[in-house]
DNA sequence: CTGATCTACAACCATTTGGTTGTACTTTAC
DNA sequence: GTAAAGTACAACCAAATGGTTGTAGATCAG
């Protein structure tokens, strides 16, 4: 399933749905294994049908992937999106490292003006 | 979960912060070099005061700093800040990596003994 | 078959968000 | 000193968000 995901509005979702701390959690406990969304809403302190629509928008952001089995709808993460949004924040370290270094060049070549 | 509330309404601001397509366009320009709310205002197709918010948006999430030089106010982005996010997220990939080792070492196991 | 379990979804509500316009205060330029 | 530039902030508005309750459809257990 190829999913254009790579648009502004596919990131504005991920950060979106990690922008809450019931979500990030629910995405923690669903990393390592699948669960259903009863067993995850056993954890909050909060309707079930609250914790269905943050599951709902993680979805949508492509976080976690639902898959039927019987009755249950287990809820599992998605780690290539997650990996999608940490390299976005690695560029921008990234971009600001080369701006490290190019100050540092400066101040280098500053420097050797001061000798010369 | 054990979790520090202060931490993780500082997490719930970086990510909400992110999730919008101007603010992340500023950050990539005030992390290379400080420019005024003006000259960023510029660049967007809306009133100065909306540009405005979004930078007091980033300044609450702690992703740029203002500094004030006469009459222009000089926004420069905050690198540490955007290390935690990407910080967070890798450990989701380390953690989703480690259940990766755990299945391998399962099926290993499982290996040796149907060889037994 | 019947009842309990799991999920889906609609309707509703309060608050937040992302935008607007308008007014006012500093600082700079002439 | 006056005008322009840069900013701050309030008031307002529509839409989105995060929660609720209620209803209904599948599926499983006995």
């Amino acid at each position: 399933m190829v999913v254009d995901q790579s648009t502004e509005t596919g990131i504005d979702r991920i950060f979106q749905a990690l922008a809450d701390a019931t979500r990030r959690d629910i995405v923690s406990r669903v990393i390592t294994a699948s669960h259903s969304v009863t067993s995850l809403a056993e954890h909050y302190d909060m309707s079930f049908a609250a914790v269905q629509k943050h599951v709902q928008v993680l979805e949508r952001a492509l976080l976690v992937t639902k898959e039927r089995r019987g009755r249950e709808q287990l809820v599992r993460g998605r780690i290539d999106t997650i990996g999608r949004a940490a390299a976005l924040l690695q560029a921008y370290e990234q971009i600001w490292a080369q701006r490290a270094l190019r100050i540092d060049k400066i101040l280098v070549e500053d420097t050797h003006k001061e000798k010369s």
